[in-house]
DNA sequence: GAGTTTGAAACT
DNA sequence: CAGTTTCAAACTC
């Protein structure tokens, strides 16, 4: 995962540098510097001034064929700028809030393979000089606009129509220098052609070097915001990101930097695009000094902003910090994608200043999730999509170029027109991000399969764009609002709830406990919804399906049903479903604190071996209390602990960290151990004997995979021994059945006892007719019996002969 | 299986 | 936020 190229990470600072190994240590791919496929230039042309230039950095490979002066420097590199379809226009406005004016400079992008409407790599360069000026509001607008739309503001299009528009300077004056790599691949196809864009995955790298750091990071979809952008074309409808600088308050100045990049597609259907609705907001979490550690940007909606996304690991308390733990490390959190997928998280490294924001991305969506409910299967893209637009607004299409091939991968849906936006915000913290959909729509139905994006431990923004054909609309309420549905694309909460207000107790409906569900509970009196754990509605849906009723007319028959298997604690809902939980065993909590395993995993205690337990629904009442208090307490008590990262489970991380002093976090007191996984800066432990290199862990990794070879080779013995015998059996069974007993015996059937009774009758009709004597008569019948006996009996041998052979 | 140890959760 | 207490699981014998 490069955020940014190599070049550049030269000239940054130390924190930068730091926070982006940290970062790549999480993905060991990325351990390599930048993908060099793409022939990055060097970092020379960067300009160093006193303070490091803001960059952009789309693509790992640039070369800033303009400008020297910029201190803002804007970066693409590689493919995910190629997306960019044909008669694009790239829009970069640069404001400073210092300074009245407005900057605004034209690039235009020309591509090698202009006319191929289907795919091509096109090199796009940036061939017009910025017109630096003075910094106004330090906003950033990237615009993507149809092809054929005639931008006022931007310089004729080549051939492909592909427009950088740069507008804008940095704060401190310089001029934005937007680079786009040399070989800028497009999509495969252009939107129109409907085919899928083969990005390559990208990386996308912000390091903002303003003095003021940068606070928040927005991503926001409104037409409004598209800066010089409009084009006659705009029948279409624009995607915004954007991403906004605030200086932290006790920095003095009101600095504000917004990157908004916009994409307009060409849709045809498209009737208005006054919508200004403010989609996705992305967070930005950012240090007030330059000198202290990288922070993780998190790229969540505006009004979700918490403080905690604000928080960083205080490393510096530790008294012993274990090889990972690093105060400058960034840990990003990994979530568990249980798409069949493979999850991906793709840490986005934005440096703002001198701090870097780590922004993970995840393919972890699955086609499902990737929203479209177009029955094509969807695939995921490496190609690294910033799709922020409102439900309802389909026609939005965010691209941003993030992307480091390895990390960054766009979604695109095969035969859909829209690109799907994955934001993922790696926090070091329990950074909770949710990510409301404001959309000017009324809702009407949820469609599950298109889950607005919920980030869970691992801070993840997933919005996927949805086609006209299918959007149904997502509730529009925000966080507080009581009806909404709330779907974790990986952490396993979904909630459906009722339009209507709860009463009384409500609980924070993004937190419940994973896969709760509120379904209208018998005896809860006026609350009138049960907190259902998604493993009890899993039982309940094998029987008697649990009505969730909703007076808000939501159809919630599709949601519900998806939902009840949903992950829990980064187990795939095979796991979670097949596991079978351990008995709790509580005496004094009630099974309604989280020290109860069952209450914590918002399950019903069910076959525990608890006294006085509460955790069912008999007591709903004081359960719904509990999960309350719990969530007062800690708003993200029910998510999951470990976030799965991008791949296996090395990348996973406690989202909170452990805090063991005499276990040596090797012991399964330590939750990071039990998790299997290694402690992370963000643990507090002391004395942790649970990172990489750690002898005694490797020494316990050994014995583990030696006794888990040993199980699975007993397996394996007694597998094959049963299927032996269940073949002897079945080899067998005929004989069996027919005989019951030995094998000679088995071939002394009716049939045989019939037939040598016949020839022991005809021999005596023989003797008969001969007029034989008795004795004689006699005589040969019993003969005739030992000839049938011994017929009999070598049967039965070569039967056996013939059967040991065989088996 | 009883007792001890441990660290998260809860509490102050 | 830090220190203490409570709690249940993990561990030991």
């Amino acid at each position: 995962m490069d955020v940014v190229s190599p070049d550049l990470n030269s000239i940054l600072p130390d924190e930068i540098m730091d926070t982006e190994a940290m970062a790549m240590e999480e993905d060991p791919p990325a351990e390599t510097p930048a993908p060099s496929s793409h022939s990055a230039p060097e970092p020379a042309q960067v300009p160093m001034e006193t303070e490091v230039p803001e960059i952009v950095s789309l693509c790992p490979a640039t070369t800033p064929t303009q400008k020297t002066e910029a201190l803002t420097t804007l970066t693409a590199t590689d493919s995910t700028l190629c997306s960019i379809t044909t008669g694009t226009q790239l829009v970069v406005t640069s404001s400073s809030s210092a300074g009245p004016k407005m900057a605004t400079g034209t690039a235009t992008l020309t591509t090698t393979q202009p006319s191929s409407p289907v795919v091509g790599q096109s090199v796009a360069k940036l061939s017009a000089p910025f017109t630096p000026t003075s910094p106004a509001n330090h906003q950033l607008i990237i615009n993507k606009v149809a092809a054929d739309g005639k931008s006022p503001s931007t310089a004729a299009l080549k051939q492909e129509r592909q427009k950088l528009l740069v507008t804008g300077l940095s704060k401190l004056g310089q001029p934005i220098v937007l680079a786009l790599p040399n070989t800028w691949s497009k999509p495969a196809t252009s939107q129109g052609t409907g085919g899928d864009v083969k990005p390559q995955p990208a990386q996308f790298k912000v390091v903002s070097a303003g003095a003021k750091p940068v606070i928040g990071v927005q991503a926001v979809s409104s037409a409004n915001q598209l800066l010089g952008s409009s084009s006659p074309l705009q029948a279409q409808q624009l995607k915004t990101v954007q991403i906004t600088k605030k200086p932290p308050v006790s920095t003095a100045g009101p600095m504000i930097t917004k990157l908004i990049i916009t994409k307009a597609l060409n849709n045809k259907g498209l009737t208005s695009q006054a919508t200004v609705t403010p989609v996705v907001t992305g967070r930005v979490l950012t240090q007030s000094t330059p000198v202290t550690p990288p922070r993780t940007i998190t790229i969540g909606e505006t009004i979700s902003t918490t403080p905690q996304s604000l928080s960083s690991s205080s490393n510096s308390s530790k008294v012993a910090i274990s090889p990972l733990k690093s105060p400058s490390k960034v840990t990003v959190a990994a979530q568990p994608p249980n798409s069949p997928q493979k999850p991906m998280a793709v840490p986005l490294n934005v440096a703002l200043g001198q701090q870097i924001l780590t922004v993970q991305q995840t393919t972890s969506t699955s086609p499902a999730k990737a929203g479209s409910s177009q029955s094509t299967a969807q695939t995921v893209k490496p190609v690294q999509t910033v799709a922020v637009g409102g439900v309802n607004t389909p026609q939005f299409k965010t691209i941003i170029p993030l992307a480091t091939p390895p990390n960054v991968q766009q979604i695109q849906v095969p035969g859909s027109r829209f690109h799907y936006v994955r934001l993922v915000t790696a926090t070091t913290g329990n950074t909770v991000q949710t990510a409301n959909t404001s959309t000017t729509t009324n809702p009407t139905t949820i469609q599950p399969a298109k889950p607005m994006v919920m980030n869970t431990a691992a801070v993840r923004m997933s919005v996927p764009l949805v086609s006209a054909q299918t959007v149904k609309q997502v509730v529009p309420k925000p966080m507080t609002s009581s009806a909404q549905v709330v779907s974790s694309s990986q952490t396993q909460q979904r909630l459906i709830m009722p339009a209507a207000p709860l009463p009384q107790i409500q609980p924070n409906l993004t937190n419940l406990p994973p896969g709760t569900v509120l379904a209208p509970a018998a005896g809860s009196g006026n609350m009138g919804y049960a907190v259902l754990p998604a493993q009890y509605v899993t039982q309940l849906q094998q029987s008697t399906f649990v009505t969730l009723a909703s007076s808000s007319g939501f159809s919630t028959s599709s949601s519900i049903q998806t939902q009840a298997r949903l992950p829990l604690n980064g187990l795939s809902p095979v796991e979670t479903t097949s596991r079978p939980r351990k008995p709790c065993n509580c005496t004094k909590s009630q099974c309604l604190k989280l020290y109860c395993d069952c209450f914590a995993n918002g399950e019903f205690c069910n076959n525990c071996n608890c006294v006085n337990c509460f955790n069912n629904l008999d007591h709903e009442s004081d359960r719904l209390k509990a999960i309350k208090a719990c969530l007062d307490r800690n708003p993200v008590a029910f998510k999951p602990k470990i976030g799965k990262g991008k791949e296996g489970e090395s990348e996973r991380r406690h989202s909170k960290g452990c805090n063991c002093k005499k276990s040596g976090c090797l012991k399964n007191y330590c939750e990071c151990y039990e998790a299997k996984i290694m402690c992370s800066s963000i643990c507090k432990c002391v004395g942790c004997k649970n990172f990489e290199e750690s002898p005694e862990r490797k020494t316990l990794m050994h014995l583990a995979d030696a006794a888990e070879v040993r199980v699975q080779q007993q397996t394996a013995a007694k597998t094959k021994l049963s299927s032996q015998i269940s073949d002897l059996l079945t080899r067998t069974t005929p004989a069996i059945s027919s005989g019951g007993g030995k094998l000679p015996y088995t071939f002394v059937t009716k049939e045989v006892a019939e037939a040598t009774c016949d020839c022991l009758l005809e021999q005596a009709r023989k003797s008969e007719r001969y007029n034989q004597p008795q004795v004689m008569a006699e005589r040969l019948i019993l003969e005739e019996f030992g000839h049938c006996l011994r017929r009999i009996i070598s049967s039965a041998a070569k039967a056996k002969s013939d059967c040991s052979i065989n088996c």
